[in-house]
DNA sequence: CGGGCCGTTGACACAAATCAATGTCCGTGG
DNA sequence: CCACGGACATTGATTTGTGTCAACGGCCCG
């Protein structure tokens, strides 16, 4: 049995934590659950689409792409997932993948059997109901990625694309600079948008203009309101500003 | 207590069959539950952003749309639901909208208490399984529309739509001609494919030349295999063609 | 008979893609 | 320690798919 002090999931808790609200009992439990540690390369795809999986992955340390393609092979990610994330615990309940999962930068990655997490969630209908609803909210932002990619043009969805990355890395977009890593190229930040990756070059340059910089696979917002403007962002679909009264618990 | 016999709940208990194993006593749950029903017009917002839900929608007759929209008001469709579908049942688990909900035809829709939802979901774990992998069928196809948006050209990303909803309307795409009502203007049409309105005019004309053609509300495809290829379209992602031992039951 | 909604068509503008070359950094092996 | 190759970023010239603007037509319905 897994210690739970030392356990790679609090930040997974503490996220599932701040929409739903769980017993300590419960918390405890997903805490310990097992777990097989896996080190992947940048540029690695530890999921390949189709493949029929039994456990879902946890990511440690690292940003994970989903990867679709078109007929051509020009890829577009569909999902970013970032430190404390289940890309796919989705496959839980639909096993069979639908995309692949990448690396984008070196990555820790935990194995979490499938097995554990549906016996938590038979055993626990408030566990299986936390889960159900993070699915739901990276499906909210997979709506927002449609509208981003259908709907704005490039400066636009390079900013929504930062202040979205931004809020998830907790880079408290308050007052003052905000500043994170981000390690993608700028190729990879195309495959996000739909668009090409010289366009997205001459882009990044424009956003210059109003103290937006991503350089070195690091970002640097000096005008935070600025770029959610440009960007049209509004954070709320992220549903990670919750009050403790607008966290929910529908059994018992 | 409602009749289950002439539920206007079958064809949502049909699909769930699809995906998920039900016992006749879930089944029967199932298509008891409360429901009010409500008439709702062509263009008709029957759901707005924003609005704190205490019931889901299901679509018992017409086509419904979930939309969003950019800054400057021009709207994207992120996602069409058809007769048998439960568009926002996510709101059970995420009662908050963020995209509102549009009648595209004069459309029947039920009202089902969230109680009423969360009451069979926790006294029946496998229904609640079954209502988290539907809601993950949806989240599939929005993947897909990202790609669609993102990666692919006019006539691709029409042709994918259409044989998309072919697939769904079950328009049997087999050998021969394939025809089904799809009521939405070539307006909405450019909603849903990040396009403009006369562009998808222009490029509905192009695919006339190989055999599709959509006029009056009504879709006619000649050549299914033609249009998927164009359309760069497998249906996998769609779920809705499993094997009876495909299917899935993690509960008991 | 008239007014909307929707579809159709043409001329033109423009954002982004494409093609191509050069630059920079960095790790690696001779 | 330097030469080399590879990944990534940068820039310019040009093309192209799609958007924009505008007008007209058909059809339904009041």
């Amino acid at each position: 049995m897994p210690n739970s002090a030392q356990s790679n999931l609090h930040p997974f808790v503490a996220r599932l934590c701040r929409r739903s609200k769980l017993t300590t009992a419960e918390q405890e439990r997903i805490l310990t659950l097992p777990e097989r540690v896996k080190q992947v390369a940048t540029n690695h795809d530890f999921v390949e689409s189709g493949e029929i999986l039994d456990h879902a992955c946890y990511v440690v340390e690292g940003l994970v792409g989903r990867f679709d393609q078109n007929a051509r092979g020009e890829r577009q990610i569909t999902a970013l997932h970032i430190a404390g994330d289940m890309p796919d615990l989705h496959s839980v309940v639909q096993p069979t993948a639908t995309s692949a999962l990448q690396a984008m930068s070196t990555s820790t990655i935990l194995q979490i059997p499938h097995a554990a997490l549906r016996g938590l969630a038979a055993a626990h209908p408030a566990i299986a109901e936390a889960f159900w609803r993070d699915c739901m909210v990276d499906s909210m932002v997979l709506a927002q990625w449609v509208v981003n990619v259908g709907r704005r043009d490039a400066q636009a969805r390079l900013a929504h694309l930062l202040c979205e990355m931004a809020c998830r890395y907790k880079a408290t977009p308050v007052e003052g600079v905000v500043a994170f890593e981000l390690p993608m190229s700028q190729w990879q930040m195309a495959e996000c948008a739909g668009l090409t990756p010289v366009h997205v070059n001459r882009t990044l340059k424009q956003l210059q203009k109003i103290g937006t910089s991503f350089r070195n696979r690091r970002v640097r917002i000096e005008d935070w309101s600025a770029l959610t403007r440009v960007g049209e962002f509004d954070r709320g679909y992220l549903q990670d500003d919750l009050r403790p009264e607008e966290r929910i618990r529908i059994v018992n």
